[in-house]
DNA sequence: CACCTTTCTGCAATCGTTTGAACAAACACA
DNA sequence: TGTGTTTGTTCAAACGATTGCAGAAAGGTG
């Protein structure tokens, strides 16, 4: 391994001044810089990141934990997107990415709290946001530099990287009422992420605002699954008056759908239409095409890293949180060729 | 920051001896271990990773690198999969990710020995294996551990996790003859892809076993996109004899496949059958149901890393290349309800 | 020419660890 | 009690960089 020493003796002059060529420093004479370049050229000379590092007390790296197995949000095209965004961004800006994976539930914050305390990270990004997610509440403890895609109700001084999921699913149900719907369903994901509770409360919204009426046997919480939406099918199509019209948290969780009702016989968007969110590649390839909202999904990765790094490097933050917007993407299943009242 | 220096000094001992404690050193006596680590748990103390590695030249991360955008093979659910596999067993050894990007082609060898000559990681894993990669080229002359996913044809003595894709292909084939099939195409990927040129390869075999005929024109190339699968259809179905049933490369491009099918009227599979690969969870939810060769994405990913690792810590590789079984999913899309001939 | 700046380079300490060698104390044995 | 071994700990040098400070050389000024 050729180091900062081999090139300062090939060329004749003291580590330091290595050094100081490597980093630009002003006050080098330009011979000087010319003749070390060209041996470090010459060794194929490149710093050893982790003494730097270690004077820098910076490494150029941030880190992102991959939500478990279970956490199947992320089983699905949409976070090989995110990703990219992440990681695009993170090296235009000059960063790495550190991938690291708790490997049981309680095994998440030793996972983050390694990177935090070994110092192998600059910076955080969070990808899931559970209403009361404990990690947050470590980084924050810890005024470690973080971002969270999603939203926090608990911290209100955190980055955040979000879309107006109220606002969306807000605009989803507004369309399936302009289609001619009264009755909506809402096929949800768990609980205990932010996500599905503002995406519910979008809905309930248009439906408050349109004076249709908002019954719990159409609402059902799930997974990020397709057999989620397999499932609600079977319970939806039972009960003794149907909903007309969904909306649905996902389209893998759409797929799912579109699935149970083909095998109960019903067809789409004749009998019933359908919404749902993030827009992946294959919605338009689903039978019938998936109206879905996009959100960005790409941004939303590209510019939480890029707000990430701001904080990191000490730059204001003028913005907080950041909304990426989103965009209803009307596809045949929702288009309603004949409208029909109930 | 609290460093190893200031659970010596409150511990009473000298840092070399906190440092032995961390490692489980044999002499460090059982009551000192006690002293120590208690402290070092109040304190909340983390090695700094930085200098660890700096001083046993050892990372304990490995590298891979994002395909870029235009590598469209892994704009996939695939992709997750597999860096689900990769990551889960980096962490179950002991190891962390780190992910990088090249901005553009010619970067790519730049973004590679950044990781490499920086000694930011023990190991790399290479995912795509063109034909004749310079990334196996550099990484070989630099003598850095490293593991293929895929195979190379230049090189015998690289790491190699791989399917076994000729007979992979060959099976697929002969599940489409065994149904009855004697015209039979095969819409393949980029040319310069091993995997496409071992597909090919199953096929033709297993066309000729059969005495088939093969035509070229039922040969066609694309990139892994929905789009191509769309584009091979318009082509094959205006030729004045179609095939009765097809090879795909993968399971994207089937779906495009499935589509333009549908759009030229054609009923899968009582037209025309169609097999691919990767069998992605949505292969599952086509339209028909697509029969698929399930090449085991997450065990790649997670055999490679379990090799490599191997690799880096000098232990002896009994086996190279490993092959990864695949086994075929035979659904609707190639079950010919009536064996028609030609 | 003496003195003061400016420009360039080197010295040496430092970052937080690890680890071979030295050493002290305790123990074993005859 | 002397000698040898075992056990537990410390010392100090390294890993490969950065950086404040000091010093040398060159240039400017009266």
């Amino acid at each position: 391994m050729v180091t900062i020493k081999d090139i300062a003796k090939l060329a004749g002059v003291s580590p330091s001044t290595v050094s100081r060529v490597v980093s630009n420093h002003p006050r080098i004479s330009a011979e000087t810089s010319r003749k070390v370049k060209k041996i470090m050229e010459e060794l194929g000379y490149h710093p050893n990141v982790m003494a730097k590092s270690l004077v820098s007390k910076t490494t150029h790296t941030i880190g992102i934990m991959l939500p478990r197995p279970a956490e199947e949000l992320f089983r699905n095209d949409f976070f090989g997107e995110l990703l990219r965004g992440i990681v695009t961004q993170s090296t235009r800006m000059g960063y790495d990415v550190l991938l690291t994976t708790a490997t049981s539930e309680q095994d998440e914050l030793g996972a983050i709290s390694r990177l935090v305390r070994g110092r192998r990270v600059d910076g955080i990004v969070l990808l899931s946001s559970r209403r009361d997610d404990p990690l947050i509440a470590y980084l924050n403890e810890e005024k470690f530099p973080f971002v969270l895609i999603g939203r926090s109700e608990a911290y209100a001084d955190v980055l955040m990287v979000d879309n107006n999921n109220v606002q969306a699913s807000y605009d989803a149900t507004k369309h399936l009422i302009a289609q001619g719907h009264e009755r909506i369903g809402f096929v949800s994901g768990p609980p205990n992420l932010i996500l599905s509770h503002d995406r519910l409360k979008g809905y309930e919204k248009a439906l408050a605002e349109a004076g249709l009426e908002k019954r719990s046997e159409w609402i059902v919480e799930g997974e990020f699954l397709q057999e989620s939406g397999f499932r609600a099918m079977s319970l939806f199509m039972s009960l003794p008056e149907r909903p007309t019209a969904l909306v649905v948290i996902d389209d893998n969780v759409a797929f799912g759908v579109l699935r149970g009702l083909a095998e109960l016989g019903y067809r789409v968007p004749e009998d019933i239409s359908v919404v749902s969110f993030n827009n992946i590649p294959l919605a338009e390839l689903a039978t019938p095409p998936l109206s879905s909202i996009d959100i960005g999904t790409y941004q939303l990765g590209y510019t939480a890293v890029q707000s990430l790094l701001r904080l990191v490097q000490g730059e204001p933050i003028h913005q907080n949180p950041i909304v990426i917007p989103h965009r209803l993407v009307v596809r045949e299943s929702s288009i309603n060729p004949a409208l029909k009242r109930s």
